[in-house]
DNA sequence: ATCAATAGTGCATTATATAGCTCTTTTGGT
DNA sequence: ACCAAAAGAGCTATATAATGCACTATTGAT
């Protein structure tokens, strides 16, 4: 379940949005080359970067409990 | 639907598995004061951080698309 | 009320995330 | 194959996250 890297489901994400690094850049309020660097898996992103992304991105950041027996 | 904190989230968990702040440092890799830091609602903690601590708490940090019409 | 354990804070240092600029590379359309 | 738009990378400066240490405050058990 859900193992896709964080920065592939944004990237991906913002493909599927039609938007470009640097409108996501204007509309998040997060510099350009912080997208393009974590985009590129080499970023290690604040909590609040990756926030002001998924805002944006119509997403949310959660930490949940981890399913270990799996429901399904 | 999920509107506590991230913080608070940690801290919850953590005092739900009744870990203190020096036994959840040690045991994730993240500096006691960071974690300190971080359940007083001071921080911005990165991604990296984050899923250390989450790691050991048997949580994970998620990013998903925000369900807006809510399905419930 | 006392006392020990746990949590929170001020200060200082180090490591690193953010950011802009410029340049190179890749991608997609014609 | 060409060209423009988009993405990625090197270099650099600045802001701030991570960390340790010493101290204070809070909590909980007796």
């Amino acid at each position: 379940m859900h193992f896709m890297e964080m920065h592939k489901i944004v990237k991906d994400r913002r493909e599927m949005m039609q938007v470009t690094q640097e409108t996501l850049a204007e509309i998040s309020g997060v510099g350009l080359r912080t997208i393009k660097q974590f985009e590129t898996g080499k970023g290690n992103p604040t909590l609040q970067t990756l926030q002001k992304l998924a805002d944006v991105l119509g997403m949310e950041v959660r930490l949940q409990v981890k399913n270990t027996l799996d429901s399904k």
